[in-house]
RNA sequence: GCCUCGAUAGCUCAGCCUGGUAGAGCGAACGCCUCGUAAGCGUUAGGCCGCGGGAUCGAAUCCCGCUCGAGGCUCCA
C-alpha cells in the first residue's frame, strides 16, 4: 500500500462519473473538509488486513504529531503500478475507515473519476508518504531515523565575533560555499548530466573502482589506492596517537539483540547491514561506537585516569546508505573510519578535551592538504547546552574566523548536546562532512561504563566522538575533487607529493642505458622515495606522456649527457619546466616536502613493463 | 527508495532512428625503429552487442522485465 499524506487547511472534491463498473453508488454532490488530512491511497497486490490495520496506526501517529482530528481517505490509483483488484482494494479502504483510533474519518467514494481543489498546509511535516506491505516484519530501523525527519531545528549563522544571524537575513555575498551548506539556495554553477569528477579520476589513476560482485558502494582499490589510503590511515593514526589515542581493535559484526545494543541502535540514525548467523540476528557495525564502549565498560578506571581516550581506525564501518545517494567514493556502504573517544568525567572537562580535538582536526585537515577555504563548518546543539556554553561555541567559531552554520534544536533528540563538523563542498555543489566531534551525554550510562570519583562514587563519563579526519575514502575524494577543479581552471592537477603512488619515475633515452636507470633507482629509493623505471622500450616522448597522465611529480630523463654529468634532468611537473639537480639536492627537495608525513614503499613492480595495466 | 537516461572489444566510443556479414582509436601480443621532455611504424589476436523474455523469416537495432551505472529528487555524522 502507498500513501501520500497531506495537512490540508481545506479539499474540496467533485464526483464526475464511475471509472469502473464496479464502482460505489454514491450521490455523486461535491464535498469540501477542513483542516483536515487528506490520505491517498492506493492498494496494492498483495495487501491483507493487516496492513490496513497498520496504516490506520501510522496515519494516526503522524497525526496525533500535527494535532489534527480529521481524516479523509482518499482512494488514489495513480501512486502505485502494482494495483490490487478493484473488490480486494474497495474492502482494505472500508477496513480502513473502520479503524478509527479516536479519528473523524471520512473517505472518497472509490471507482470514480473526481476533480479536487485543495490546499496544503507550509508546515515540514505537512507532506508525507509511506509505504506499507503485508510481509511488514521488515527490518527494524532505528528511532533516530525515523525521529530525524521530525526534529525541529533552528537555523542561524554564527560570525566569528559570535553573533547569531537569521539564516535568512545573512549576506551570503562573501560566503557562497556556507550558502550551499545552508542550502539556502541550490548551488548556481550546478553542472548537469555531469558525473561527479572525482568518480572519473579514481579509475583513471587506478585507485577505485565499483566492483559490481559485492553490494553497491563497496568498493575495490587497487595499488594505489590501497598505497594512498594506508599512508592517510598512517597519519590519521600518528597524530591521534601524539594526542594520547590508544589504539584497539573491535569486532565488525554484533548482536542485534545484546541489551545495550538495542538501544543505541534505536538513537543512531543508520540504516544497517544485517547478517543472520546460526540464529543470531548481527548487524555490521556503522561507527566504532560499540565495541569501544564494550570494551570501556570492563576497564576499571579511576578518575585520574581520565580523560581516558579509544582510537579505532575501522575498516571498515557499514551504513547501507539509500542506493540513490551512493557516489564514488564521496558516500559509501563501506568505508574507513578513524573514530576516536574520549571517556570524561565532568563536562569542564569533556569541554576542555574538546577543545583540545578541535584543534587536532583542524591539524591533520591541513596536514591532508585542505585548509579553510576548503570546507565550511556547521556546529549543532540544544538549546539549554547553549545557553550554559556560549563561550565555548563562540571559541570554535572565532578559531575558524568566519562564519559558520548553526543548527539549534529545542530539546535533545540524539545522545549529544553540542556537536560540529566541517563540509566540504565540492564541484557539483554537494557537501560532505568531513571531520566531527560530538559531546555525548547518554552511552556512558547506556553502556554502563564507569569511573570511580573522588568520592569513591561510581560515576558515568561524558563521552566525545571524534572523527578528526572523516572518512578516509572521502578525504580521496575530496582530493580528487580538488584536482579536478585545478584541471578545470587550467592548472596542473596534482596528488599531495607524500601521497603519489611514484614519486619519481627515471626514463632512458635508449634502453642501453637501462642498467644505469636502475643503479640510480636504487641510490634514490635508499632515502625512502618512491621511484620507478619506465623500463619499456618506447620512444621517449610517449614515456614522458605515460607518466604526465600519471601525475608524476618528478620525471627524469636519463642519456648520453646524464650518464657523463654531475647533475639530473628533472622534468617538475609543478612548473612543466626541465631543472638540472644533482641527486641529493633531489632527495633534499622531496624530503622537505613530505616532512613529517609517513612513507611506504612503492606498491607496485618497480619496472613499469612488469606492472598490468589497469585500465577502467 | 522515487523519476529520467544509459550499458557494443581490456579502455573510450561509432553503429540503433529506418531490422539482413560487428566498426574505429587507444591498449595487448609479435616484429621493425633506437629515439632528448605529452602519442614512431607495421602485422595479428581480441565481441553471449549487460542478463532474461517477447513480437519478427531474421534483432546490437523494435517491445517488456531484471541487473548494474549516471544525473536529478529525497536523504546525508
Amino acid at each position: 500500500m502507498r500513501i501520500l499524506q497531506l495537512h490540508c487547511d481545506y479539499i474540496e472534491f467533485t464526483p464526475i462519473k464511475k471509472e469502473i463498473k464496479s464502482a460505489e453508488e454514491i450521490d455523486p454532490q461535491s464535498k469540501r473538509f477542513e483542516e483536515v488530512v487528506v490520505a491517498f491511497i492506493a492498494v496494492e497486490d498483495g495487501d491483507n488486513p493487516d496492513v490496513a490495520a497498520k496504516a490506520m496506526t501510522e496515519i494516526s501517529d503522524s497525526m496525533k504529531k500535527i494535532g489534527c482530528n480529521k481524516l479523509l481517505l482518499y482512494p488514489y490509483a495513480h501512486l502505485s503500478s502494482k494495483l490490487a483488484s478493484p473488490s480486494i482494494a474497495m474492502s482494505i479502504l472500508k477496513q480502513m475507515e473502520g479503524k478509527a483510533n479516536g479519528l473523524e474519518i471520512f473517505r472518497a467514494p472509490f471507482g470514480w473519476t473526481k476533480s479536487y481543489k485543495m490546499q496544503v498546509k507550509g508546515h515540514p511535516l505537512a507532506e508525507n508518504s509511506k509505504t506499507i506491505t503485508a510481509n511488514g516484519d521488515k527490518e527494524s530501523t532505528s528511532d533516530a531515523l525515523k525521529a530525524e525527519s521530525k526534529i525541529q531545528s533552528f537555523w542561524h549563522i554564527m560570525t566569528p565575533d559570535g553573533k547569531m544571524h537569521d539564516v535568512s537575513k545573512f549576506d551570503f555575498s562573501k560566503h557562497q560555499n556556507l550558502e550551499v551548506l545552508a542550502k539556502y539556495e541550490a548551488a548556481k554553477k550546478r553542472s548537469v548530466d555531469e558525473p561527479s569528477p572525482h568518480v572519473k579520476l579514481m579509475k583513471k589513476l587506478a585507485i577505485a573502482d565499483y566492483e559490481p560482485a559485492s553490494d553497491a558502494g563497496n568498493m575495490r582499490f587497487f595499488p594505489n589506492g590501497r598505497l594512498i589510503k594506508s599512508l592517510i590511515e598512517q597519519y590519521v593514526t600518528d597524530r591521534v596517537t601524539d594526542y594520547g589515542g590508544m589504539e584497539v581493535e573491535t569486532p565488525i559484526m554484533y548482536d542485534s539483540h545484546h541489551p545495550s545494543m538495542e538501544s543505541y541502535f534505536h538513537r543512531f540514525p543508520a540504516r544497517q547491514y544485517n547478517v543472520h548467523s546460526e540464529g543470531k540476528q548481527l548487524f555490521l557495525r556503522f561507527a566504532a561506537c560499540f565495541g569501544q564502549f564494550l570494551m570501556a565498560k570492563d576497564f576499571q578506571m579511576s578518575y585520574k585516569n581520565l580523560p581516558l581516550k579509544l582510537y579505532e581506525l575501522t575498516r571498515y564501518s557499514f551504513r547501507r546508505e539509500q542506493s540513490g545517494e551512493l557516489v564514488g567514493l564521496r558516500r559509501l556502504r563501506a568505508f574507513t573510519m578513524p573514530d576516536c573517544h574520549a571517556l570524561c568525567k565532568d563536562m569542564p572537562q569533556a569541554k576542555e578535551e574538546f577543545r583540545k580535538r578541535f584543534d587536532l582536526s583542524r591539524e591533520v585537515i591541513n596536514g591532508l592538504g585542505l585548509d579553510e577555504s576548503d570546507f565550511e563548518m556547521a556546529i549543532r546543539f540544544t538549546e539549554d547546552f547553549y545557553n550554559e556554553n556560549k563561550q565555548l561555541i563562540e571559541e570554535l567559531v572565532r578559531k575558524i574566523g568566519k562564519p559558520v552554520l548553526v543548527e539549534m534544536w529545542k530539546e535533545r533528540f540524539f545522545y549529544f548536546v553540542l556537536k560540529w563538523e566541517f563540509n566540504y563542498i565540492d564541484n557539483l555543489g554537494k557537501a560532505s562532512a568531513l571531520s566531527t566531534d560530538q559531546i555525548d551525554v547518554e552511552n556512558g550510562k547506556r553502556y554502563n561504563i564507569e569511573f570511580i570519583d573522588e568520592n569513591n562514587k561510581p560515576q558515568n563519563p561524558i563521552i566525545l566522538h571524534n572523527s578528526p579526519s572523516g572518512a578516509v575514502e572521502r578525504v580521496i575524494y575530496v582530493l580528487l575533487e580538488k584536482a579536478a577543479m585545478d584541471q578545470r581552471e587550467g592548472r596542473k592537477p596534482m596528488l599531495p607529493l607524500w601521497l603519489s603512488p611514484t614519486q619519481v619515475r627515471v626514463i632512458p633515452v635508449k634502453p642501453e642505458f637501462l642498467e644505469y636507470c636502475e643503479k640510480l633507482a636504487d641510490k634514490i629509493s635508499e632515502n625512502y622515495v618512491r621511484i620507478d623505471v619506465d623500463d619499456r622500450n618506447e620512444s621517449i616522448g610517449k614515456s614522458i606522456r605515460d607518466a604526465e597522465i600519471e601525475w608524476i611529480r618528478y620525471i627524469i630523463v636519463i642519456g648520453e649527457k646524464e650518464v657523463n654529468a654531475k647533475t639530473l634532468s628533472i622534468r617538475d611537473r609543478k612548473t612543466g619546466n626541465v631543472r638540472n639537480l644533482t641527486v641529493d639536492e633531489l632527495v633534499k627537495e622531496i624530503k622537505e616536502e613530505i616532512k613529517g608525513k609517513p612513507f611506504m614503499r612503492l606498491n607496485m613492480n618497480r619496472g613499469v613493463s612488469k606492472r598490468p595495466q589497469i585500465m577502467v
